[in-house]
DNA sequence: CAGTGGTCTAGACCACTGT
DNA sequence: CAGTGGTCTAGACCACTGA
């Protein structure tokens, strides 16, 4: 097989062997990284064919200059992200399209790497309080110790979409509201050298009360949508936990789920 | 450094010195596997210090007479669910506590894996339909090809929790309604040979109309829990798209997020 | 500075798939 | 059967951390 034309593989396959990928061995950035960008990027653009094969490891570790493990370093990550996928005896497809884009954009996603980001958000409260129970319980700190609450509206197109109530441990951070408004609370956790490493999430719904109606522009008793979350450290230690309140007839959770091989 | 009784290591370290783990090649199960396994049951029982250090690498893969990427391996996939911590130049930890569980029990991924489990499951309809335009789209074939549909009422300690309705392509599985109720939809798939890849959630809320009220035994008006979700194969090719209304009052979503790092 | 994880190499054999 | 990915080895050098 494999004869200077064979149909099969020309349909699909002429993708990867003509692309040429750019490696640098000076650059900081590991090769393996770098082989993966680029490879993320011909699937992306779709040069590389959705559903088709993507030729063999060994082979392409050969043509790339660089040891299988590498390459296969490189794949790896990109089967982690569930844009391709291996069989053994088979070979590597690009997954059809579809399943590309809101990996890593769910807006669950977005509440926790850019919180605050794209709509607007107003500082309505923010002060130091001793811990209640529940709080005190879900941060894992002394009843009675100093917490940050902090409370903020978010609107999207001058329209309310949400309630969130945080609280923090006190000696954690110093937030400052303006930063607030513009950066969003999990940057300014991240440039404090605090790294986000878990979240556990609660998701339901209630009727509105009055006030949370007022506050929302809905009517008593509408339909919202709540969530609960603790945040973690890389330690495991809680730095965030919060109670957030959506409109649900202008917000909706929407997430990608990974089913583990 | 590390003479007799060096206290520093004596309070959490010695631990994983004593522990000995039963590697055995000449089972089909790879030893990186067996190996994550074994750590990851230490963990679980507290049995391996909680935020404290593992020994590294090079001395692991020694005394298990491993190579040190199969040891990096495993520690990898310990890592990636988020037991472990790796610091450059620190050491590999523990995640202190409290992560620990839920990272593959949250309800979302039981709905996916054993959907119709534990509670159980009522067939309410079962047949096969033309495909309406949303469902045509979601589950990417031609409106009006066969599709099968499939309405279930879930309950637990003899409430209704949920109504479930799911549709699937008419040419892709051969359903049973008594295995329906008693194995679950997605093990039923999984048997069939179908590999799940991946899964698009909606989560939102709403007001309960009248017959849903009636169905699940709640006021009409009464906030109900609502989810959209396509299952995706290992292709990319949808296999269901299901839409599910929880009651508020009795259910709610639970789940872990990982920040990738 | 010594110790850690992060990256990389150049091989090897095996298990599985499809023809 | 040939071709694929899956696993594994025994080294190597580097970048970073903390004392």
């Amino acid at each position: 097989m494999a004869k200077t034309g064979d149909r099969a593989r020309t349909a699909a396959a002429p993708a990867l062997s003509s692309l040429d990928f750019a490696l640098d061995r000076a650059s900081p950035v590991p090769l393996y990284y770098q082989l993966a960008q680029q490879l993320e990027a011909a699937i992306e653009h779709g040069v590389l064919a959705p559903g088709n094969l993507l030729g063999n490891e060994v082979d392409l570790s050969v043509r790339l200059g660089l040891s299988r493990p590498t390459v296969r370093q490189a794949i790896q990550s990109l089967v982690d992200k569930g844009l391709l996928v291996r069989r053994r005896g088979v070979g590597t497809q690009v997954v059809h399209s579809q399943v590309k884009r809101p990996l890593e954009l769910s807006s669950l996603y977005d509440d926790l790497e850019e919180a605050g980001q794209g709509p607007t958000t107003q500082v309505v409260r923010h002060e130091v309080v001793p811990a209640s129970c529940d709080v005190a319980a879900a941060l894992g700190v002394a009843e009675g110790s100093e917490v940050t609450v902090l409370d903020r509206l978010r609107c999207t197109h001058g329209q309310p979409v949400a309630l969130l109530c945080n609280y923090l441990p006190a000696s954690l951070l110093d937030l400052d509201d303006a930063r607030l408004e513009s950066t969003g609370l999990y940057r300014m956790m991240r440039s404090a050298g605090i790294t986000l490493h878990s979240a556990r999430q609660r998701v339901s719904a209630r009727a509105a009360t009055a006030e949370e109606g007022a506050r929302l522009d809905e009517e008593e008793g509408a339909a919202l949508l709540t969530m609960q979350r603790t945040a973690y450290d890389d330690t495991g230690r809680p730095v965030e936990y919060g109670t957030h309140i959506y409109r649900a007839s202008r917000y909706t959770f929407d997430f990608q789920l990974l089913v583990r091989p």
